[in-house]
DNA sequence: CAGATAGATTCGAATATCCTAATAATCTAA
DNA sequence: TTAGATTATTAGGATATTCGAATCTATCTG
């Protein structure tokens, strides 16, 4: 049988396991926000942020594109969504009220 | 719309961002093994391995039994399998040879 | 060119994670 | 009880994350 690689795939799960990551993706998701926007909705200083998505383009889950004066992020790669589609769903089943 | 709770995602996230946890878990999904089976199959010292259990024990993902002499353990929550399996699906999509 | 705005990078301190070594706890067998 | 086997916990040092502050780059406007 095939075997995955555990590496790969612990790397992809540490760059999206930070609530502030996660919430950029989710924003992101429906978006195409700039990084002016993704401050002003999350609420963080923007080195932050940037930080942020840095390790969120590292490791190709979004990327940027410049647009004159600011610059976009979109998705990259569509795994992360399903991942927290999985999530979603699990909390959806068991979590009752916001926790 | 339903916010998804994102510290608690991370913190699962977190839980199993590692590769040796992967593995572990990898292992218990099909065989229910006790610590002396997991450290034979993963070649690593007995403390690490318990410690990592231990990780796994405390955010819910595996539970143990204790059988005699010995702690044999199993999934808890299969939330980690569907995530494992996400992953696997995108490997076998990207990767051409075992990296 | 200067000035303003948007974003990225670097640095350092606080904190967290990880692994090894040592020790403790729990069961079995005698 | 003692000895042996299995697992858990603790202590430490090394390494990695994380965030704020300062700095740097790129673009636009005059």
């Amino acid at each position: 049988m095939k075997e995955i690689n555990y590496n790969e795939c612990a790397r992809i799960l540490k760059a999206i396991a930070h609530p502030t990551r996660l919430q950029i993706v989710a924003l992101i998701q429906d978006n195409r926000p700039c990084v002016k926007g993704i401050e002003a909705h999350l609420g963080l200083t923007q080195p932050n942020i940037s930080q942020h998505l840095s390790i969120l383009r590292n490791i190709g889950i979004v990327e940027a594109e410049r647009e004159g004066n600011q610059v976009c992020y979109q998705l990259k790669n569509h795994l992360i969504i399903k991942l927290l589609n999985v999530l979603k769903n699990e909390q959806e089943g068991t979590i009752e009220k916001g926790g």
